[in-house]
Formats: structure tokens, sequence, C-alpha cells
DNA sequence: CCCTGATTCGC
DNA sequence: GCGAATCAGG
């Protein structure tokens, strides 16, 4: 593959977005995260400046590679040119609010997962799910990794938790693993087996 | 271990 | 210019 004009302008517009660089690759396909920073570098779009998050950043890196029993790299390179600028009024990205830290009060009792109007994620009536499993997800909730959208991966459990109205919203973000979107748990009570489901008599 | 970006350097 | 390998860190 090669960094077609298009390819360029998605791979700086996501790149303005805050995506990372592997989900930039991904996004492209054919390239690798590496191939993807490259090029952010070479463009001389390192800093991710949008509009104006981080005022000044000259870079105040030193060669801290010296003197290392490592290969033999440090040799002379003299500076790199500090000329970056001009990153352009890009789109300031509205940057979806990322992690917006709950106070630690928050309900000290365990309460149950009362999404509002949740239209995408699915959140199974708790009276026809296995008590047992929706305990254990009480349970697994107290120590979710109260995940950002923009930190959850493939491998991270996506399942939503509080109301995406307030602050109070995360997703668990705990290990899922085999492919599954959610953890453990949550996988617990997002697909039910047959057996669990039959006979609810309202 | 998972992930992130940064840098180097042979191609 | 490109990007794998590597480095450095969370």
């Amino acid at each position: 593959m090669s960094w077609t004009d298009e390819r360029v302008d998605l791979l700086k517009k996501m790149w303005s977005e805050g995506q990372s660089a592997s989900q930039i690759a991904k996004e492209l396909g054919g390239v690798t995260r590496n191939a993807v920073i490259g090029k952010v570098h070479r463009l001389g779009l390192s800093n991710r400046a949008g509009g104006a998050a981080e005022p000044a950043k000259p870079e105040a890196k030193a060669e801290k590679t010296e003197a290392k029993p490592v290969k033999a790299t440090a040799e002379s390179k003299a500076e790199e040119k500090p000329a970056v600028a001009t990153p352009a009024p890009a789109a300031a990205a509205p940057a979806a609010a990322a992690a917006a830290r709950p106070e630690p009060t928050a309900a000290p009792m365990r309460r149950a997962i009362i999404p509002a109007g949740q239209p995408l994620p699915p959140q199974p009536s708790a009276n026809e799910i296995d008590p047992a499993a929706l305990a254990k997800v009480g349970e697994v909730e107290k120590h979710a990794k109260k995940l950002g959208l923009m930190e959850l991966t493939e491998r991270t459990c996506k399942w939503p938790i509080g109301d995406p109205a307030t602050e109070e919203f995360w997703f668990c973000g705990l290990p899922s693993q085999a492919g599954k979107p959610y953890c453990e748990a949550h996988v617990g009570v997002a697909f039910q087996p047959m057996s669990a489901r039959r006979d609810r008599r309202r």
C-alpha cells in the first residue's frame, strides 16, 4: 500500500481526532501502526495540535540514549529540525468526553444497572437473567476499570455502566477474552442460554 | 501483558 | 520516503 492522498487525509483526520496509531492503521488497512507513526512524524504532525491544546513542548529531550550496553546506535545525528509549526487550525475535535472521573463517593451500595435508553448496548431486563450471573456482575462492576470510550480496545469489556447523560458513565473495561466484546461476567448476562429464558412466567 | 507514541536506520 | 525494529513509558 502507498500513501495516497486519500489515505493521508484519513490519517490526518483520525490523528487529529485523537485516534491511536494502531486504530488508524486498522482503519487504513495494509499498514502497521509503525507505518502510521512513521508517516505522522514525516508529516510533521506528531504534535496532535488541533487547536491549542498543548501550549509549548519544545522537545526538551536530550539524548537519553547514551552509554548504553545496547547495540551501537548512540551516534552523532545532530539535532533535528525544530521546524514543525503550522499545525493548521484543523478541526478541534469535540474530543468525546473521555474520562470523567466520578467522585469516589458514588453509590456506596451496589446499584442495579439501570441504563437510560441505550440504543446499542444490550441491557437485558434484570428479571430474566440468572440471579447468580447478576450478582457476579454486580461484584465485578465494583472493580471495573471505568474506561472512557476512547480507551476501549478489542480486548476490553465494552459493557456500559451508568447513565450516558451523566458523569457517572463508563465502560467496564475488564479484560475480555476470546474475541468477545465483554468480560466473563458480562458475557454471562449478555448471552443467555435458551434454558435460562425458557419458562419464565411473566 | 496489554497498550501508547518516538526514534533509528537499512532499504 | 518508507516502515520494522527498537526504545521508553503507562
